[in-house]
DNA sequence: GCCGTTTTCGGCCCGACTGTTTTCAGTCG
């Protein structure tokens, strides 16, 4: 798939003409950057089938730029954007990474210094090199080395999970504060992406001088900037928190404006000038009129568009699906009835299946599935069968001893057993077939070649025991690519042999992946939001999974923990 | 360079803030 790498040359072509001070013809770049970079179809494909013709039909690639594109997939480069960099050599998408240099700074930067890439700006800058040049200065400078450590710390962003709870406690301290009357998170945060760049806080006072001053002096932080409306610092774990302060009529207009993503927004305010209206963070606009800004519902409604979830706000169809008033139900935390991918302390988890169970319970749970690692891997202390048969007799004592306290909260039987190279399981499949449920996963031998990988899971699939494949794509976020697999091919197979694809919680796995599971909604396959705890606390995961599942558009009848724990038992295979 | 329910020309999002300047360019979101 070559998309990626042409979306990439067209983000350096946008920088170099912006260097040149073109204006309006980088956008043409970037906007197509951006649609190829999230195109669900490979391009190679759209031109074997349609030619240029169905290049053009790709927004935001017109005649000029299908060309372009068609170059590529001939030739392997592009000459327009070969002789920018014959005549100014940058690794542009390197130093522009860099906070607070863009491509006129680096231009300056390549003429006076001969700066091409993050190695050269480094050394120039702490040689002091770059204070003196003209339009920098000694902040200037100090900056970029700051920018540069950042980069080099967290690739520039940070996993969901990890920043959540931080930020959540600064929420909950800034709430308190009596001149704030609403704060609410806006950003990649609240649209719930699975890495965060920065976090957004958007509240509404009276007194903005006074939530300024009590944000900035937060402890151990350091302040970006600081001014009467906005103000931006960075935590001592390392990423930053920026703060706007809007008055109450405009919050909804603020609140629908920084949650973004840009281009969602783009489109809307497209809308807004079709409709002879101008929509901008301070609200919705005809002519000098404000006609709604105060809640974000009315902005979407009067723009004739029905309230989209902030998961779903990517310009990936949710904007033409909410003006036909077609948006799907999505799944949200409250359908979610159980929790069936659990480790107790059998393999080497924190806590007993009742520990467990009894927090299932209290976060309003019919039933938990306890999935303990089998044997294959020695390290989690995996269980055998008889360790498996042994703890079915400990989860019916738990059963029936709540059954006897009057209580209706079920545990299942299960195991996330796993997945040899030749696709079959590590546990006999007369036990196996004894179970509530059997997850399978791939914990081995993870660098084989795509049509080995493909077929082994479907071997696992096509086994009658198995009812779930656990984190089906095997990816760890900013650590570990997916597996090399079809997965065309295992949503095929997954629908025909009844096998649900889990959708893992937990904040480095959200494995299935939103547009993974948006195809396998639209293919008919089953999913389930799974937690994978290895302790109680991580029972809480669920969040994540949910918001993955929302971001891939999934509703409650693809999702199968959201059926009660009778039909979830006639699902299973 | 792209686009079109203002359709083949003339728009294209735009305001806040910084760091450098001495009135503003560059960057960000």
């Amino acid at each position: 798939m070559k998309n990626q790498e042409i979306a990439k040359i067209f983000y350096e072509i946008a920088d170099y003409l912006k260097m040149e001070g073109v204006s309006f013809k980088p956008y043409a770049y970037e906007r197509a950057a951006i649609v190829l970079e999230s195109l669900e179809d490979d391009v190679e494909d759209i031109y074997r089938k349609g030619g240029i013709k169905a290049l053009e039909e790709i927004p935001g690639v017109g005649k000029s730029i299908a060309q372009k594109i068609e170059e590529y997939l001939k030739t392997g480069e592009i000459k327009y954007y070969k002789q920018f960099k014959k005549n100014m050599p940058l690794d542009l998408s390197e130093l522009t990474a860099i906070e607070g240099m863009g491509p006129k700074k680096a231009k300056i930067l390549y003429e006076k210094l001969g700066i091409k890439n993050i190695k050269d700006v480094e050394e120039a800058a702490r040689s002091h090199k770059i204070a003196p040049l003209f339009g920098f200065g000694e902040k200037t400078e100090k900056n970029i080395l700051e920018g540069i450590e950042f980069l080099k710390r967290n690739k520039g962003r940070f996993l969901l999970g990890n920043i959540l709870p931080i930020v959540e406690q600064i929420y909950q301290k800034l709430k308190q504060l009596k001149e704030v009357e609403k704060i609410s998170f806006c950003g990649s945060i609240r649209r719930m992406k699975e890495t965060i760049g920065d976090v957004d806080l958007l509240v509404v006072s009276k007194k903005p001088e006074k939530v300024m001053d009590f944000f900035v002096s937060l402890p151990n932080i350091k302040i970006w900037s600081k001014g009467t409306t906005k103000a931006s610092i960075r935590l001592k774990e390392g990423f930053d928190i920026d703060i706007r302060v809007v008055p109450q009529k405009s919050y909804g207009a603020a609140l629908q404006y920084f949650t973004g993503s840009k281009e969602h927004n783009i489109v809307l305010r497209k809308i807004a000038i079709e409709k002879g209206m101008k929509l901008s963070e301070y609200g919705l606009f005809k002519g000098s009129k404000m006609i709604a800004g105060e809640n974000e519902e009315e902005i979407y409604k009067k723009l004739g568009l029905e309230w989209i979830p902030p998961e779903m706000r990517e310009n990936q169809g949710e904007i033409e699906a909410a003006l036909e008033k077609r948006l799907p139900k999505i799944v949200s935390i409250k359908d979610i009835k159980g929790d069936l991918h659990c480790h107790s302390n059998w393999n080497g988890g924190e806590n007993s299946i009742l520990e467990m169970a009894l927090a299932a319970e209290n976060l309003g749970y019919e039933y938990i599935g306890i999935a303990d690692h089998t044997k294959f891997l020695r390290i989690e202390n995996g269980l055998d069968e008889k360790q498996l048969l042994y703890q079915k007799r400990q989860i019916d004592e738990i059963n029936s001893k709540f059954e006897s306290q009057g209580k209706k909260f079920k545990v299942l039987w299960g195991c996330e057993a796993n997945i040899l190279s030749d696709g079959s399981i590590d546990i006999k499949n007369e036990v196996l077939k004894k179970m509530d449920y059997v997850i399978a996963g791939v914990h081995s031998s993870l660098k084989m070649n795509k049509n080995t990988m493909t077929e082994r899971l479907i071997k696992a699939m096509n086994n009658p025991n198995v009812d779930i494949i656990s984190h089906p794509t095997g990816r760890l976020i900013q650590k570990r690519d997916e597996y090399s697999i079809d997965f065309e091919k295992i949503l095929r197979v997954a629908k025909d042999s009844n096998t649900i694809l889990e959708i893992n919680s937990s904040p480095e796995r959200l494995d299935l992946k939103d547009v993974y599971i948006k195809k396998a909604k639209e293919m008919g396959v089953k999913m389930i939001i799974n937690t994978d705890s290895h302790q109680k606390e991580q029972l809480r995961y669920i969040k994540f999974g949910v918001a993955q599942a929302r971001r891939g558009w999934a509703e409650k009848e693809d999702i199968v923990n959201t059926y009660s724990y009778r039909d979830i038992l006639n699902f299973f295979k």
